[in-house]
DNA sequence: GAGCACTGC
C-alpha cells in the first residue's frame, strides 16, 4: 500500500479538489485510486460535513474494495467504512466512507434528489460507461451547480477520454496518475485470419513451444467458441507433450460457467505447468486472473444492442474498440513484462477500431431511464435535452416516450402520470411495474409479484426446459408445470407457487433442474417488491403467495389482463393463415414465438390470436421470448391508443395535465413473506451443464 | 425446432 503511485500525488490531488467542484482523475490499473482517494479526503476532513460516496459498477467490487479500506483504516466493516448493494446495506450511523453500486445511488437520489448526506461523490470506473454511470454523470453536472458550496465530485477512470469529460464539466481539471503496469509488447498479425479460432489455436501453441513460462489468456466471443477451442487446445497439447514442452492445462472462463468452475482460475497452477485461460470479456474487467503474461486478442466481442426503430434486441459479434484492445493487452502486464498477440493488422487497430466502446446508453431501450428522469421532476431541465456525455439518438428517445405513453406512464403531452410516478419506484422494467399497478386493481397482485420476480432472474432460471429435453432426460419425467397452455408467464408463476408449496425445498429445485441460486434470488426480489408495494399502498395490500387455491380450472384471467395492460407496448397479433405474428407497434414486425415457449396451440394447431411478449430478440430469426395469451377485448383499447399517438405532442409537452389513472389501495389482510438464507447450489448447476452438454452431443 | 456477452436496481 505504501508504494501505490497515487500517494505521491496526494497533495496535488487534495489541492485541486479544494479549488474545484469537479475533478477528473485518470489512473491506470494498480494506481490505487479506488481505495486511496476516499481515505485521503477523509483524512483531510471532508467527512466532517457529510459522507464520502464511492460508486462501483459491480456488486463484488463495492464489497471487496470497502473491505480493503476498512482494513487499512483499522475499523470494522459497516461502521466508519461500509457498503450498500441491493439486498444488503452494511452501513450505520457511524459510516463516513460508503461504497455503493451506481444503481443504489440512483435509487437514493429518487428519495433525496440533492443527495445532501454526501459531501463527496466519487464515480469510479467511469470509463466502463454503464447506463447508470452515464445517468449519474448527467445528474452530477446539475448537482454541482445546485450545491456549489458543499459538494465535491470526482470522476475516476482508467482510460476514459479525460478531455471529453473535462469539457462536459465546464473544463474541469484532469489529473493523471500512473499505474503500476509492466510494459506489454504488442504483436500484430499481418492480415486478418479467415478463422480466429484456428488463428488463436496456432498462436497459443506457438507461445507454448517457444516462449518462457507464464500463463496465456485468450479472448474469444462466446461459450461455443470457448468450448471448441478448449477441446482443440487440449488435443494439440497432448500430442506435443511427448516432446520437451512443459505441462499445460486449459481452463474455460465465461459467465454461464458454475461459480466453482470460475474460481478455478484463481488457484495457482502446479509447478512447471502453463495455464491457458480461454475467456469471454468477463476477464476484461470483472475477473482478474493472476499470472497472465501472454494475451491473445481475437479483436471481437459479443454485444447486445437495441434497435429503437424495430424495438428489437440482437446479440452480435462486433469488433472491439481501441479502449477494449488496450484493456485486454494490459491484462498481460500485471505481474511482469508481457506480450499481447493481436490477431489483426496494426492498420485495423489504428484506422478501423472505434476509439471507445459504444456506451450502453446508445445500445439500450431507454424507457426505464426516461421514466426515472421524468420522475425526478427536474423542473430546470427539459428531459429530452438532458445533458449527457453521449446523448442517445432522438429516435431512441422517441421510442422510449411511445412505450411509456402506451403503458400510461406519461400522458399525451409527455408529462409523467401518477401511475408513472409509482412505477418509477419499482426496480423493474416499466412493463412489469405497470403490470403490478394493474394487478393491484384486478386483485391479483400476489401473482403479478411472482411473475415480475421470476422474470427478473431470467436466464439463470431454467436450463433446458423445453419439452424435447424433458423427454430425453434419463431421470423421472419432470413435474414442472407447463403454464396450462396460457404461456410462459403463467408457467413461471406456477413453478414458483409449486416451490412455495414445498416450503422452498432445495431438493425440489434440483430434481426439476431449477437453479437454486436463481430461485433464491427470485425470493429476494419478490420480497423487495412486496415491501415497496406495501409502502406505496400504506401496508394494506395482499401480497401472499397462493395457499393451495383449489380451483380446478383456473384461466388466470385477471393476471393475463394485467399483463396485457403492462405489456401494451409489446403486443402481437397472429397472421390469419399461419402461426407467425405481427407486432402491433409503430413499426410492425414479423416475428415468431420462440421455440422454447410453452404456449399451446388449439386442436387445429393454431396459436392464440393475440399475445404479449416480454422481449423481441433477433437470433437466427426475430423471436418473441416469454409470451402470454391475451384476449381480444383487452387489446382493443390499446390499438385505439396507438392510433391516437402523436409523437410531437409527446416529446414537446411539459405542461402538467390531469391524472386519469389512479391506483387504489385494496384493504386486505397482510402476511409477511419469509426470508430464506441464500444457499449454494453448485451441484445442480454442474449437473445441468453436463446434461445440456450431453444432450447436445446426442443430438448430433 | 433454438442457443445466451456482461452488468444492475
Amino acid at each position: 500500500m505504501a508504494n501505490l503511485p497515487i500517494l505521491q500525488f496526494e497533495e496535488k490531488i487534495l489541492d485541486t479538489v479544494e479549488r474545484n467542484p469537479v475533478v477528473v482523475i485518470i489512473g491506470e490499473t494498480g494506481s490505487g485510486k479506488s481505495t486511496q482517494l476516499s481515505q485521503m479526503l477523509h483524512k483531510r476532513g471532508y467527512t466532517k460535513s457529510g459522507i464520502i460516496a464511492v460508486t462501483q459498477p459491480r456488486r463484488v467490487a463495492a464489497v471487496s474494495v470497502s473491505r480493503r479500506v476498512a482494513q487499512e483504516l483499522g475499523v470494522r466493516l459497516g461502521e466508519e467504512v461500509g457498503y450498500a448493494i441491493r439486498f444488503e446495506d452494511r452501513t450505520s450511523e457511524k459510516t463516513r466512507i460508503k461504497y455503493l453500486t451506481d444503481g443504489v445511488l440512483l435509487r437514493e437520489s429518487l428519495t433525496n434528489p440533492e443527495l445532501n448526506q454526501y459531501s463527496v461523490i466519487i464515480l469510479d470506473e467511469a470509463h466502463e460507461r454503464s447506463l447508470n454511470t452515464d445517468i449519474l454523470l448527467g445528474l452530477m453536472k446539475r448537482l454541482v451547480k445546485i450545491r456549489t458550496s458543499n459538494l465535491k465530485v470526482l470522476i475516476t477512470s482508467a482510460t476514459l477520454d479525460g478531455e471529453k469529460v473535462s469539457r462536459f464539466f465546464s473544463n474541469c481539471p484532469v489529473l493523471n496518475v500512473p499505474g503500476k503496469l509492466f510494459p506489454v509488447e504488442i504483436l500484430y498479425s499481418t492480415e486478418r485470419p479467415s478463422s480466429y479460432l484456428e488463428a488463436s489455436l496456432k498462436t497459443a501453441i506457438d507461445i507454448h513451444v517457444r516462449e518462457p513460462e507464464g500463463d496465456v489468456l485468450i479472448f474469444m466471443t462466446g461459450q461455443d467458441d470457448i468450448e471448441k477451442l478448449v477441446l482443440k487446445l487440449e488435443e494439440r497439447i497432448q500430442r506435443l507433450e511427448e516432446g520437451s514442452c512443459m505441462d499445460a492445462i486449459v481452463l474455460p472462463l465465461h459467465g454461464s460457467l458454475p461459480p466453482e468452475m470460475q474460481v478455478r482460475v484463481f488457484s495457482p497452477p502446479p509447478l512447471n505447468c502453463r495455464r491457458f485461460i480461454v475467456a469471454t470479456n468477463i476477464a476484461e474487467t470483472s475477473l482478474t486472473v493472476d499470472g497472465v503474461v501472454y494475451v491473445i486478442d481475437s479483436g471481437y466481442v459479443k454485444q447486445r444492442q437495441y434497435n429503437p426503430s424495430t424495438g428489437m434486441y440482437s446479440l452480435d459479434v462486433v469488433q472491439i474498440s481501441r479502449v477494449q484492445a488496450d484493456q485486454r493487452a494490459g491484462r498481460a502486464g500485471r505481474t511482469r513484462p508481457g506480450k499481447c498477440y493481436r490477431l489483426y493488422p496494426s492498420m485495423v487497430y489504428h484506422d478501423e477500431l472505434l476509439d471507445a466502446t459504444v456506451p450502453e446508453i446508445q445500445r439500450s431501450s431507454l424507457a426505464g431511464s426516461v421514466l426515472y428522469l421524468k420522475s425526478l421532476d427536474l423542473t430546470d431541465i427539459d428531459i429530452l435535452k438532458f445533458d449527457l456525455l453521449d446523448p442517445p439518438s432522438s429516435e431512441s428517445l422517441e421510442d422510449a416516450l411511445k412505450q411509456l405513453y402506451l403503458i400510461d406512464a406519461i400522458d399525451e403531452n409527455g408529462s409523467i402520470t401518477r401511475v408513472g410516478r409509482t412505477m418509477a419506484e419499482l426496480p423493474l422494467e416499466p412493463s412489469l411495474s405497470r403490470t403490478l399497478m394493474e394487478a393491484n386493481e384486478c386483485g391479483c397482485l400476489s401473482q403479478a409479484l411472482t411473475v415480475a420476480a421470476m422474470l427478473s432472474a431470467e436466464t439463470t432460471l431454467l436450463p433446458g426446459r423445453s419439452k424435447s429435453n424433458e423427454k430425453k432426460r434419463k431421470h423421472a419425467p419432470s413435474e414442472l408445470p407447463d403454464g396450462s397452455g396460457w404461456g410462459d408467464h403463467i408457467q413461471l408463476l406456477q413453478i414458483y407457487e409449486h416451490w412455495d408449496q414445498t416450503d422452498y425445498d432445495i431438493d425440489w429445485c434440483k430434481d426439476n433442474s431449477l437453479q437454486v441460486r436463481g430461485m433464491m434470488f427470485v425470493k429476494d426480489v419478490r420480497k423487495q417488491l412486496c415491501q415497496i408495494m406495501q409502502k406505496i399502498g400504506n401496508g394494506s395490500l395482499d401480497v401472499r403467495t397462493n395457499e393451495r387455491r383449489k380451483e380446478s380450472r383456473q384461466d388466470y384471467r385477471n393476471l393475463r389482463k394485467a399483463l396485457c395492460v403492462g405489456y401494451a407496448n409489446q403486443l402481437a397479433e397472429r397472421m390469419i393463415r399461419h402461426n407467425g405474428y405481427r407486432t402491433s407497434g409503430f413499426k410492425s414486425q414479423l416475428v415468431q414465438v420462440h421455440p422454447s415457449s410453452v404456449l399451446r396451440a388449439d386442436e387445429e394447431g393454431m396459436l392464440p390470436n393475440y399475445v404479449v411478449y416480454h422481449e423481441l430478440i433477433a437470433t437466427s430469426r426475430p423471436y418473441m421470448r416469454n409470451v402470454c395469451t391475451v384476449e381480444m377485448p383487452w387489446v382493443a383499447p390499446i390499438l385505439k391508443k396507438l392510433e391516437k399517438l402523436n409523437i410531437k405532442k409527446l416529446s414537446g409537452g411539459s405542461s402538467h395535465s390531469e391524472e386519469r389513472i389512479e391506483v387504489e389501495n385494496i384493504n386486505l389482510p397482510k402476511k409477511e413473506v419469509d426470508v430464506a438464507v441464500p444457499t449454494d447450489d453448485r451441484d445442480s448447476r454442474v449437473q445441468a451443464a453436463r446434461e445440456r452438454f450431453l444432450a447436445r452431443k446426442a443430438n448430433r
